[in-house]
DNA sequence: TTTGAGCGA
């Protein structure tokens, strides 16, 4: 039947208990501190460049670069892509989330070429592949440091590790939920009932780094996405009994693009990393 | 707040 929250509450997040205590002390809060609103101001152009200056030169000749820099294998795959950054969260904060690691070899935010304003995602390119995969295990779905918001992490784009999931994805929306509601605890209290929940997804307002009170749930079963619409309508989350529904196609599930050229490489060196589910969602 | 967010020179 309907689950409810109330005595053995077996759904727990271990994971908002289990802030990786390294990322609490160092100094980054020296410089954390969000504008008090810039409504749409591009702020100084120079304070994001300098960064980089300290990093012993992040630009790698694309063919020669076994100069002074540790080789990661060439080939390797090391950056992440971060996104649901708010427009304040440029490098500085960034590389300091991570700073402590000793592993970040540069970070980039992507900004509007126009406004100047923080896209909402970024780049981190870390010193090898174990250290940006380690990064992304620890961190992807732990509260950010400011505290509202989770970190979300992935490979960067078509560099081996996204999401390219072969199997379709049955998705089901996810309605009136308690704003302290994570991915995480909205994807185990679905999972707790249907084993197939591949994950699931809290969105997220990025203005304000709170929820929207709403969020997705995917099911690796149609059967169960399907029981999931009738069992699960009026469940607790949290504090709150969930709404669920169909979820309407974001966008065209198969036939993704891919930047022209990228085919073959995928083919043939993308297949093993794909099949481990590195994936959140 | 009720149908996401998504890859850079």
């Amino acid at each position: 039947m309907m689950q409810q929250p109330g005595p053995g509450g077996a759904m727990l997040p271990p994971q908002q208990q289990q802030p990786p205590q390294q990322y609490q002390q160092p100094p980054y809060m020296m410089m954390m501190q969000p504008p008090p609103m810039a409504h749409t101001q591009p702020p100084p152009q120079h304070m994001w460049v300098q960064h980089q200056a300290h990093q012993a030169s992040i630009t790698p000749p694309p063919q020669q670069q076994g100069q002074g820099q540790p080789p990661a294998s060439a080939d390797e795959v090391r950056t992440l892509w971060i996104g649901d950054l708010q427009y304040w969260m440029d490098e500085n904060y960034i590389a300091s989330c991570f700073a402590h690691t000793g592993e970040v070899a540069s970070v980039k935010v992507i900004r509007n070429k126009q406004t100047s304003q923080i896209e909402g995602y970024g780049f981190i390119e870390f010193t090898s592949n174990g250290a940006a995969e380690r990064i992304l295990q620890t961190y992807n779905g732990t509260p950010m440091p400011n505290g509202e918001q989770n970190f979300r992490l992935n490979w960067a784009s078509f560099s081996g590790g996204d999401k390219r999931d072969d199997s379709p994805d049955f998705t089901v929306f996810v309605g009136d939920l308690a704003a302290d509601v994570t991915d995480f605890m909205l994807q185990e209290t679905f999972r707790a009932h249907f084993p197939s929940v591949k994950g699931a997804k809290v969105v997220i307002d990025r203005l304000t780094g709170r929820t929207k009170g709403y969020g997705f749930v995917r099911f690796g079963d149609e059967g169960e996405q399907i029981r999931a619409m009738t069992d699960m309508n009026g469940a607790f989350c949290s504090t709150r009994p969930m709404r669920v529904g169909p979820a309407s196609n974001k966008k065209a599930v198969v036939g993704q693009q891919y930047p022209k050229g990228c085919q073959e490489a995928l083919s043939s060196k993308g297949l093993e990393l794909i099949s481990a589910e590195l994936v959140t969602f």
